[in-house]
DNA sequence: GTCGGTACGATACGGTACGTAGCGTATCAG
DNA sequence: CTGATACGCTACGTACCGTATCGTACCGAC
């Protein structure tokens, strides 16, 4: 359980400086780096530690020590070039709020970050712990946020009494994870598009004035 | 490309009887029937070629012989599983139509096939010849037909004009598929939960009675 | 400066599954 | 019977896994 060596964080940043020789931010930059393009270029499906150790010219015992597999690495690396975009979109109504959050992921779901997250996804299905590492630190911090939003919908009178918030964001990010994961057909996706799902959407949730 | 030895069907059913033993499908039987009972157990992340034909006490070669790799055999085992519980769904309105359409899902992603639906969706995005397969023989099928659901529905004034009826679609399943592959909490779909949904997307969709 | 402790590079290892090939036997059509 | 194919069996080279070991490099403590 509480293995010491278990390679919780890259570096040993946030922990007292444990004696030795300190892990090289270098290195890791180097490694996240290297981790990242491979991950994004084709042939990628077969990604593997040797790959990515050769590539970033780093011995493939550095790689072990500081994570337990590839897809732990392009995890690190995809939320450190994607965590920014998402910021700062709950501004204003809920419906505002969840037309930036969700252009914001329209952005996300480019040519470059959209099939390496889906494949992030993808690789999720086939090991526990990488799934349980997604939802940590994607998925479930994003709904949580969004839930508050819902709440405050519903609270500010903006959105109907009743409403399942889990439901609602299930409706409204949905459509578009089934463009990334089923339908494969992520290219389609475009600012229009999420304009109409918004509008669709809301129609069947948000208040009505009270007919006179 | 039209390669002869393209093992297409796993039987050499359809194609004129060429000379030579024929295939058995007392042979193929037992490998689909073995396939499916193992990729629904746990562990079934890793199967493999040689687990299915020891398991099947067939020998590897003749795998091999009828399918690429491993998920293509358990494609076909599953889809054989599961294509009879979304018969018949194409009753009525586009309302009636689509709330058994995903009551029909929620029984395919139960506790045996759900997970296994998402293992094979999650190896298509690292397998383009499983993708392929999957949207030919699974997604497309479904979405075809339920197109033309929406279009006789917008036909016959049960919902708005200028509804995009892929964007509807999203509406509908990405939902079910958000909880199956996204939030990985399948097990939260319910019967009630489609009516809840159903509810909230035809509110927004449906033609309402011009007021007097 | 010395010394314990850790990181790093390099190399080697056993293990597993891949996909293919070769062989002998079994089963079909003509 | 002959030709053709399926099937079981065995063996092979390749790739990557995850681990271990060794010598060197860099750190703090004394």
């Amino acid at each position: 359980m509480d293995d010491p060596e278990t390679p919780a964080s890259p570096d040993g940043a946030g922990a007292a400086r444990s004696a030795g020789r300190p892990r090289s931010s270098l290195v890791t930059e180097t490694i996240l780096r290297t981790a990242l393009a491979l991950a994004q270029s084709d042939g990628c499906e077969d990604l593997t530690v040797e790959k990515v150790a050769e590539q970033a010219g780093v011995a493939k015992t550095t790689l072990y020590r500081r994570w337990p597999n590839v897809w732990a690495i392009v995890l690190d690396a995809f939320l450190a070039d994607v965590l920014a975009v998402n910021e700062a979109w709950m501004t204003g109504t809920a419906r505002e709020s969840f037309t930036t959050a969700l252009k914001n992921h329209v952005r996300i779901f480019d040519e470059r970050r959209g099939p390496l997250l889906a494949r992030i996804i993808a690789r999720g299905h086939l090991d526990e712990n990488l799934m349980e590492a997604v939802q940590a630190r994607w998925i479930q911090p994003i709904r949580k946020a969004a839930r508050s939003v819902v709440r405050q919908g519903i609270a500010s009178g903006e959105l109907i009494d009743g409403l399942d918030p889990d439901l609602f964001l299930d409706m409204l990010f949905g459509p578009l994870y089934h463009r990334l994961l089923v339908t494969n057909n992520r290219e389609t996706l475009t600012s229009a598009h999420i304009d109409a799902l918004i509008d669709s959407v809301f129609r069947g949730v948000e208040r009505r004035p009270a007919p006179p």
